[in-house]
DNA sequence: TATTGTTATACTCTATAACTATA
DNA sequence: TATAGTTATAGAGTATAACAATA
């Protein structure tokens, strides 16, 4: 292992990380077309682990509350989710997954990890030392100074 | 560093590149917007390192060759590419960047560079370790057996 | 006959604005 | 007055189908 310059090392891991990205969509989409999920579908059905109100969906996907509707609207259509109104205040809708909707959350998330076969060549310590690399560069300061 | 085992770091890596994912696109949203570019037009700009006939394009950005028209349309109206006919066939017109071009492609490619600063926390020889450890794992094997 | 690029058109994803019921 | 959800609508991104020119 020769020693490289930082900005070569760089480049290098955004190109590494743009090509784990290229895989991880493909397979992300291969495993959604198997289970008849749209790209916006399966992202609500993995950010419903918890119910939540639709506001809440709406943060969680980025997206403005208007487009929640819809989605709701489907995936109850799919009879994977149930709206119910909360006892605490009439406005809210609580969207909580049915037992279909749960599993077929399990079966995508399942799919998605059956995806990731390319890490699989790192030996079991190489796997960790990859990860707590990528910890630590991810951690965020919590220093707020 | 206690051993966990390896489905636990598995799931753990997964999670680590998916938010390093979202992490990217970020800071890709906010250099195309920095830039004036929408998405499509910065991939277009991107995939056009070399000169290459439409068709290529296509190819590169995974899309319908009708698509790269209007994408070529627009960047030819922004001054950052021309179509130049094929000498060698006469149906093909080959996307080469001009000078503005190569210029907004370089300033693209370094706002992406300058997103990646949450790696820098880690020294010189974690990043090698990192990069190689990825390239371990991603390698195509090239046995055709 | 097959391929390159273009046009017309339609579909999906998503936001904005206006509305209602409730707080 | 502000907030949760809905509706109507519009815009961006993209594909499909039909076509002209060339191979």
């Amino acid at each position: 292992m020769t020693s490289r310059p930082r900005a070569t090392l760089t480049r290098e891991l955004i190109e590494l990380l743009e090509s784990i990205g290229g895989r991880m969509r493909e397979r992300m989409y291969e495993a959604m077309a198997e289970l008849h999920l749209t790209p916006p579908l399966a992202g609500a059905l993995r950010a419903l682990e918890q119910p939540m109100q639709m506001s809440g969906l709406a943060e969680r996907l980025s997206c403005d509350a208007s487009y929640v509707t819809g989605l709701a609207d489907e995936l109850e259509r799919r009879g994977l989710v149930e709206r119910r109104p909360d006892p605490d205040d009439r406005r809210v809708k609580n969207l909580v997954l049915t037992e279909a909707g749960r599993d077929l959350r399990r079966r995508l998330h399942r799919e998605i990890h059956r995806g990731h076969d390319w890490f699989e060549r790192l030996e079991d310590d190489q796997l960790a030392t990859l990860v707590d690399l990528l910890r630590a560069a991810l951690v965020v300061d919590p220093s707020p100074t």
